[in-house]
DNA sequence: ATGAAAGCGCTAACAT
DNA sequence: ATGTTAGCGCTTTCAT
């Protein structure tokens, strides 16, 4: 790897002048082009790490998600993605996989690479943004606030949504409607039951027999579907807090061919891939897309040194039936 | 953010001893506890891109993938990381969108930040590898094997895989199967569709009227489908290059009141979350995640240096009914 | 076992 | 407009 100091005694110049042509300073357009040619030559790229060390700080942002095989967060990665580019930034994507360690792994680079920001979406539990916090590198949260660390979030309302896509059921005339979250431990998780939880209450159905703690995933979605249906008193209807786990669930039922509209089905985001069949279901839409949007310029606002109190933005999410 | 000038300051010692309690050389215990709580206290991270500049390389490798929506590519990237991980390395994610802008960039980034290695699932067209392998930069290519470039590779046999699933069309009893393969540039979509012709030649229907080039997402597989359905004399079966085009192409199908079995439906790769109901589908099954940890681990042993020739690794791909 | 010091490649004063 | 130089935070000889 050329280094400037090559390139600048091939092109006759000093390294300054090599790191000016290379950063749109003045330079005589002889020198400029002396210069560029010397680097063609070499093929010279200019080491990032060096100039993030001399700068402090670097054009990529982290985007911590906890689970890549989630279209939710891809899409929502996308979003970022495309505000983050259009601003000359980089976004690289860290898989926690809802694991502390890895999180904390990840937080880590990202402050001692200097990266520019992060936009997280928590792990379970509480994760530790200490330090970021401390080191003031910029971070906003995505889809999960981080519980009691003042930063900037981007969500949606999910005892709102939870409560909404209950309703419909119970309007629907359902008499015992169960419940399917994620895990304990995670915010939109208790959040989406708690709606459900609002809605059912008076509706005779307050028994936590029907809430299931799952995983968000698919298996945990069918698992926690066959449980429910193995009950005494199985439930007529259920409320799915996520998209992956609305997948297992329905497969579930429909290998005991009590798809809808023999049983309610409502789920808290969108299908990853609709149902071939149409189905009818009511659905709570994520805005993943713009959730992402949104985080993203949140994230480079601070970036550009926006040091007003943090703020908390709340997406709308609209319940649509499907099918 | 504290350095270790601050944390030797602290603990009484020299820079070079803080130095070598974090990287486990000989030092005497005292000093290394003394060490240990100084930075403990000051919460002190040693700074990567100070190291990767002294050393020249960092232990992050870039897994460099074309659609970071599609789950194929995800459930590759899990398996990256979980060998990557195991050997201490992190993995960041880099999507291209199919878009050499992009991809370029996020190699030069690679390049630059002298990251350990890359993994990549080249965008359409011919990559450019050059930059890295000029710069001896672990490369190994993945699903998508670069052309005129002399690197590892991991794939699937596409070309037998096309034909095999075309193949059980045949056998099914169909007479006019089209192909909706990916991008013409892409490599693995017209190594599918050369299977496909395979398999039709000697069955009457090697005419190009059958033959849609899409873009291996959802709605051009749907747009590909509602044309071949459109022709005077449209096709009774198809197969379809990739996973996320059957879903549009099932779905239209759907519409059409003709999904399978009216209608034959041979698949390459893996209907990402299965149809609820029951369809007899021909799917060749991706070893997505295999190809990942096949190719971590190839890019591992590059990195520890080892200099043999380039290997290519072909992938059993294994064809079965579903439905 | 420990310290002093050079240097990884770059940028930004400061000087000219 | 251009060159000189110090220094970003770390690792690693080379001494001791």
């Amino acid at each position: 790897m050329p280094t400037i100091y090559e390139v600048a005694a091939a092109a006759g110049v000093s390294p300054a002048t090599v790191s000016r042509v290379f950063n749109g300073a003045n330079v005589s357009p002889e020198k400029a082009e002396a210069v560029r040619r010397a680097a063609k030559e070499m093929s010279f790229t200019p080491s990032r790490t060096a100039r993030t060390l001399r700068l402090q700080s670097s054009e990529v942002i982290a985007l911590v998600i906890p689970d890549i095989e989630n279209p939710f967060f891809t899409a929502l990665a996308r979003g970022v993605e495309d505000v983050a580019r259009a601003a000359g930034y980089s976004v690289v994507l860290c898989n926690t996989d809802e694991d502390h360690e890895k999180e904390l792994r990840y937080l880590d680079i990202a402050l001692s690479a200097t990266m520019a920001g992060v936009i997280i979406a928590a792990a379970g539990g509480n994760s530790d943004l200490s330090g970021l916090i401390a080191r003031k590198c910029p971070v906003v949260a995505v889809d999960r606030s981080p519980h009691g660390v003042d930063v900037d979030a981007v969500i949606v309302d999910n005892r709102a949504g939870g409560r909404a896509a209950t309703q419909a059921l119970v309007e629907q005339g359902f008499q015992r409607i169960a419940c399917i979250t994620g895990p304990s431990d995670v915010e939109t998780a208790t959040q989406r039951a708690d709606g459900w939880r609002d809605a059912v209450t008076g509706n005779g159905t307050t028994d936590d027999r029907y809430l299931r703690f799952a995983d968000f995933r698919v298996d945990g979605g069918a698992t926690a579907m066959s449980e429910l249906l193995a009950l005494p008193e199985p439930p007529d209807a259920v409320f799915v807090a996520n998209n992956l786990m609305s997948v297992g669930a329905l497969r579930v039922l429909s290998e005991q061919g009590k798809l809808p509209p023999a049983t309610g089905v409502a789920v808290f985001g969108d299908l990853p891939f609709l149902p071939l069949v149409p189905i009818p279901i009511t659905v709570v839409h994520m805005p993943a897309r713009h959730l992402g949007t949104t985080a993203a310029k949140l994230l480079l606002e601070r970036i550009s040194g926006d040091d007003q109190p943090a703020r908390t933005i709340v997406l709308r999410n609209q319940l649509t039936p499907v099918g």
